[in-house]
RNA sequence: GCGGAUGUGGCGGAAUUGGCAGACGCGCUAGACUUAGGAUCUAGUACUUCGGUGUGGAGGUUCAAGUCCUCUCAUCCGCACCA
């Protein structure tokens, strides 16, 4: 009988949907084991190839820790509030909400088809409001404890279509739709102070299993960094002045002039003393068309503009400074405001020999150090270690080395009132507004007399209104503020007249929490009962792409830590373990596009050879963590393999034990496989379940304990087909009740090994002998059967690794 | 620019973490078989002038290096309003 996939997928998925096989116990005695995976965001492409990566690298493991005797969930939901469908939407004039549905329609069609072990009972969608409604709830605790406020923030604005872009939407400074102008337009806007969980956000990392490069990543996006605040008089004005933050307060002394933002408000405060502040007005506006990451490309030639009328005074030296505008200066990190020191400093540097300001050196490297130290020739280049070299030019700092100077030099500024240390991160605050309509509502009103306000609790949800017209407002505003009935309100603390917020939320919000709502998915008093909570968090394993290291990660920590801070949740951390998935490339290598055609369809591979030759390829495909390209003929390979399996019912012999042939490879096959399942090692863990498939047929047969084995190795990566074998060999339970199979250690070794032997490191032969033999055994065995090449060599050394190699050193 | 990765046959990759480089799969070659299929089975397959040579490149440490050290080249990914 052939292997008929379709007929087999179709049949087990409405067992395991009938019987609620996956469904998770309500059983809290039992050791519980919490996976996660990255919920989809249904778009109107359906899912691609490299959604099944993460979701079968779970369901795999989640399939054997079922086995193993946990209570599991393995949740799934959509994260479906967002930019893509609201566009879709506009350009088809269908409503987002129809779209949401039918791409959730069509993705749960697509997911159900893997075959994956989702409790489907739990399945969350966070534009539903009883979802929403504890989305809004967050936000306002966040609000009463102040980690909510509002802001003056730019947004990209389209000066074509009016509306604000995403950064997404922006193409080298044009409207990637209509191509028009984008500038920086400013907007009052709902912001979240993540800066002030940012220590925590690096500290707990200590407590979490994530990959080193997931915690790097986190560590370097907060970007915390030790140095000093020091403040600069401002020459003819008493009350101005400039805050600067410096991680090299070492070098003052060769700050030869200074660099603000052009957005910093010392123009407008000082606007009297300037004399050239339209330049500096038309400066400001060139900058404000290029992003940060534009303006900051050490590349590009520097610009800038000298703010002229106004001298700031070096306090250490009490020489007077010239300030500058340049955009290679952002007013989102630190204090929007520098000094330059030129000659430590690459971009300080570079922007020095350009406007032919003064370079002062104030550390001499280590190999230009004379007896006198102070022979000082123009710099080529300028001087950045810390660690090495010695202080000049620097009075009270001279002869230090820089390291001991910072600490020096912090403290005299503190002592002297002139500055005082800091800790500054490069982590920003979160921008939480969107002037957008498909997202959640902020729940706060606005009232002339009690200012913000929020929604009572019980008020909740805060129902996005039906509208008729979601094309963006004029000005960038959102939708909603053209909805004059859904503005209008009454404020819940006076009572008097007051207007909504008409912003909404990000889509980062409905994912920040997402899975506490899976513990408790129906409950209508709380986000998620105690109890549940108790039970369930921390999550187990969260598997997710790299992409998602330093925003959702870091939000959702955030998030999480809040609600441990106010008693919702009982753990300071949400995810125990966090490992991330490779990128599935065209088979060009490049990235799968639309544009590029390199597109693959999971539902054609399903169609063509099965779901189960689809998850088994995509753990086949290369080591996890990586990137690979998709092979169609690989992929026909994974199937060839399974059909391979499935005629193995051709040489079935009985028997209730291993073979003696057979009974090293069947518990080498599953120590490796169940140990690279743990380490994600899943291709390897394929390549043994090849091997040994290979040996049935090199023996020409295989015994049904020995074909039990297999099936249930093989039953997390091809369920379908393993169950269906499984049925037809005879057991009466289903792999999925079975436990997960053990090894007997002992009998994972073989009793006789083949040792390499070695000349200078050059193997030369090889002699079988019995494990553990003892080195005087094997050189008598080595010396007779290497007779010809060793003799008349002058042997100067043997070195034996017991099990591993023998080498012979002659000269 | 800042940050994170990766370089091994024709291709995807493996290598017990310093111990036989190329497991497993694809592709290719030859043979067998046949209800001529998307077949299947068996054997072979890094290069080679058969001495050797080979893990992006150049040095080094070691009895022994894909793995450790120094320098160097190339490619890919992320960068805060895509998710």
């Amino acid at each position: 009988m052939a292997y008929d996939y379709k007929q087999i997928e179709k049949k087990w998925q409405e067992i395991w949907e009938r019987k609620g096989t996956f469904y998770t116990k309500n059983d809290t005695t039992l050791p519980k084991w919490y996976g996660l995976v990255e919920f989809p965001y249904p778009s109107a492409h359906g899912l691609h190839v490299g959604h099944p990566r993460s979701y079968t690298a779970l369901d795999v493991i989640a399939r054997k820790k079922r086995r193993e005797g946990y209570n599991v969930l393995y949740p799934i939901g959509f994260d479906a509030f967002g930019l893509p469908t609201e566009n879709y939407a506009i350009k088809n004039k269908i409503h987002p909400k129809i779209v949401t549905e039918q791409n959730i329609e069509n993705f749960t069609k697509q997911l159900k088809s893997f075959g994956f072990s989702f409790d489907w009972s739990r399945c969350v969608d966070t534009t539903d409001p009883n979802y929403y409604k504890w989305t809004q709830w967050i936000f306002i605790q966040l609000f009463k404890h102040g980690l909510a406020y509002k802001t003056t923030m730019p947004i990209n604005f389209c000066t074509g279509c009016k509306v604000g872009l995403a950064n997404e939407e922006v193409v080298s400074g044009e409207c990637e739709r209509c191509g028009s102008e984008v500038v920086q337009k400013e907007k009052s806007q709902w912001m979240l102070k993540i800066t002030e969980y940012a220590e925590r956000l690096i500290n707990d990392l200590d407590e979490v299993d994530y990959l080193e490069k997931i915690k790097l990543g986190q560590k370097n996006w907060i970007g915390r960094s030790e140095g000093a605040e020091v403040k600069f008089e401002i020459k003819g004005s008493s009350e101005e002045h400039l805050q600067v933050y410096t991680t090299r307060p070492d070098t003052l002394f060769g700050a030869t002039y200074m660099v603000v933002a052009p957005e910093h408000s010392l123009i407008e405060t000082l606007k009297d003393n300037i004399t050239n502040y339209n330049e500096l007005v038309e400066y400001r506006s060139q900058a404000a068309r290029k992003s940060d990451f534009e303006r900051t490309e050490i590349a590009k030639e520097k610009t800038g503009v000298e703010i002229k009328g106004i001298k700031a005074i070096n306090p250490l030296t009490n020489e007077e400074m010239s300030v500058w505008i340049s955009d290679y200066v952002l007013i989102t990190y630190g204090t929007g405001a520098i000094m330059a020191v030129p000659a430590h400093d690459e971009r300080d540097f570079e922007f020095a020999k350009k406007f032919g300001l003064p370079i002062k050196q104030v550390i001499l490297p280590p190999n230009e150090q004379n007896e006198t130290g102070d022979v000082l020739g123009p710099l080529e280049e300028p001087y950045v270690d810390v660690h090495n070299g010695i202080m000049v030019n620097s009075d009270f700092l001279n002869g230090l080395v820089p390291n001991v100077a910072i600490k020096a030099a912090t403290d005299f500024l503190e002592e002297k009132g002139l500055g005082y240390k800091k800790v500054n991160y490069k982590l920003r605050d979160w921008i939480f507004s969107r002037q957008r309509y498909w997202g959640e509502p902020i729940p706060i009103v606005h009232c002339d007399k009690c200012g913000y306000v929020h929604l009572p609790e019980e008020s909740l949800p805060l129902v996005l209104p039906e509208i008729e017209d979601f094309e963006p407002g004029e000005n960038g505003e959102s939708p909603l503020a053209k909805l004059d009935s859904w503005i209008n309100t009454t404020c819940p603390t006076c009572s008097g007249p007051a207007k909504r917020e008409t912003d909404t939320m990000p889509q980062w919000a409905g994912s920040s929490w997402y899975f506490l709502r899976y513990v408790d998915p129906d409950n209508d008093k709380e986000l998620a009962s105690k109890e549940a909570l108790e039970y369930w968090t921390a999550i187990d394993w969260y598997n997710g792409g790299m992409e998602h290291t330093t925003l959702h990660l870091l939000y959702s920590r955030f998030w999480h830590k809040f609600l441990y801070d106010i008693g919702v949740v009982p753990t300071k951390e949400p995810y125990s373990k966090r490992t991330a998935h490779g990128m599935i490339l065209g088979s060009n290598s490049e990235k799968m596009s639309k544009s590029k055609g390199n597109v693959v369809n999971p539902d054609d591979i399903i169609n063509d050879y099965g779901a189960d030759t689809l998850r088994l390829y995509e753990m086949f495909i290369g080591p996890f963590d990586q990137a690979t390209p998709w092979s169609m003929d690989s992929t026909k390979g994974c199937f060839k393999f399974l059909d391979r399996v499935w005629n193995l019912q051709e040489f079935l012999i009985d028997g209730n034990t291993y073979s003696e042939e057979l009974e090293v490879s069947m518990h080498k096959t599953i120590k490796k496989v169940s140990s690279d399942i743990e380490e994600m090692k899943f291709n390897t863990a394929i390549a043994s379940l090849m091997s040994l498939t290979n040996e049935f047929y090199r023996l020409k047969r295989v015994n049904k304990a020995e074909l039990q084995t297999l099936l249930q190795l093989l039953n997390p990566f091809s369920p379908h087909i393993a169950e269906e074998m499984y049925e037809i060999v005879g057991y009466d339970k289903t792999i999925a009740e079975t436990p997960w199979p053990v090894y007997d250690e002992s009998k994972t070794i073989d009793s006789m090994i083949e040792i390499p032997v070695q000349i200078n490191g050059r193997v030369k032969g090889t002699v079988t002998v019995a494990l553990d033999s003892d080195e005087a055994t094997l050189k008598t065995v080595i010396h007779e059967e290497l007779k010809e090449l060793l003799s008349g060599q002058n042997i100067v050394k043997e070195i034996y690794v017991k099990n591993k190699i023998y080498n012979i050193v002659i000269k």
